[in-house]
DNA sequence: CCTACAATGCTGTCAATGACAACAATGATG
DNA sequence: CATCATTGTTGTCATTGACAGCATTGTAGG
């Protein structure tokens, strides 16, 4: 993405002709340079993982100085929290399209729980992100949001299945806990290739049956 | 920092005197450069997390050249690795420890439970490592075998119990995965602040608790 | 129009770091 | 004693994150 045709010697030379009215065109600097850092933040998040990702090497992507990351992002650690923002935002996204507050409880627990099995495992690497522990106190708080308003769809469905008597009582937070520490935990040992991607994906089923009857002979 | 009082001088004046019978003896430069240099590196890793454990500090820490960890660990991943197989080592003890195969399935599950929420919470920062996503195809075969050995308690305990007929027959690997999950990720979200710890350790109570009677009403 | 001013980008620089090469000391081996 | 493998040391490099100071662009007042 924005390829950049390069040098600014060119740009410096042509900057006068101001009426191409091409309509991706950068108002004056760069225009999106914010949004093309964490653009290229997030494929080579992908690609190479957090450890290669240097803001140095995201700039020449993109094609600007090594510094001017600095005026869109604090320090690193920032542009990290944004990526992780970002993330949480599309896993709600994935879990808003996926769930169905019409379906039976069993159903719709598996349908989000493959939603978010197969964002976790299209994302590993921004999941670690997202669950990276942090101790600034301004990103936590978005972040604790952000986890409330992903975890806030299981929730739900719990909550609803209660009210139909499909489940049992109790604390909704916590039978929420239990079913989402499963799937985290599925999730996370399938980003781990602990267990290969479609075993896991497969596993869902499974997984849901025993949370709902357990695992004792009736 | 490094207040170092100092060992290799003491060491080299008095190397003669080879009689103290000490089992820790170091041969000769520093003996146990290499047990060094992991100890170091747990503390600051329990004490300031993966990112900031640099080489360099380390080597200071303990008193050596900037360049003599690498005698010990080919790069920086090499020390990682070593240190999350020391990780499984050590949690591999804690679950022997923790599991009495001739309790019943749900006493015997939640003992091993708290045992490794335990050291998933004494050892969070490590479990990242233990849990990291290597490519290397060398390291990635160890960490399979840690890996087996841990999960090879659950294992035993889900396939004891299916053989007394406490529980439901069926793949003892895929019951396993279902357990294991719901643990993994009881801890996975303790470590990320998102269940306070006191919480967590209630909690396992209830997340063993529904495992086995499901969340369906009976 | 022309001059502050804010926003955004650039060049320059620094200290820290990981990796490596060349060299030195130590102890084992024959 | 001579040779050699281990293990450390010093020296050096490129990369990186962070910061300071300057330049460019667009905007707002006069």
């Amino acid at each position: 993405m924005v390829p950049m045709q390069s040098e600014k010697s060119e740009q410096t030379a042509e900057k006068p002709a101001a009426q191409t009215a091409q309509p991706e065109t950068r108002p004056y600097h760069h225009g999106g340079l914010r949004s093309a850092l964490l653009a290229s933040a997030e494929r080579t998040l992908r690609e190479k993982g957090v450890g290669s990702l240097s803001l140095r090497e995201l700039a020449r992507d993109v094609g600007v100085s090594h510094a001017a990351p600095g005026r869109h992002f604090k320090d690193k650690q920032a542009l990290l929290n944004a990526l992780a923002l970002s993330g949480y935002e599309r896993m709600a996204q994935a879990l808003d399209a996926a769930d169905d507050p019409g379906l039976p409880f069993q159903p719709r627990l598996t349908a989000l729980a493959r939603a978010y099995l197969g964002f976790a495992l299209d994302n590993a690497a921004l999941l670690e992100l997202m669950y990276a522990r942090k101790h600034e106190p301004d990103a936590a708080e978005q972040m604790a949001a952000a986890v409330d308003r992903t975890v806030g769809h299981l929730e739900r469905a719990v909550a609803a299945a209660q009210q139909r008597g499909e489940i049992i009582d109790g604390d909704p937070a916590h039978l929420t806990l239990v079913v989402g520490a499963a799937l985290h935990g599925l999730a996370s040992f399938t980003a781990n290739d602990m267990v290969a991607t479609d075993a896991a994906m497969a596993a869902v089923e499974e997984v849901v049956q025993h949370l709902l009857h357990g695992l004792k002979p009736r």
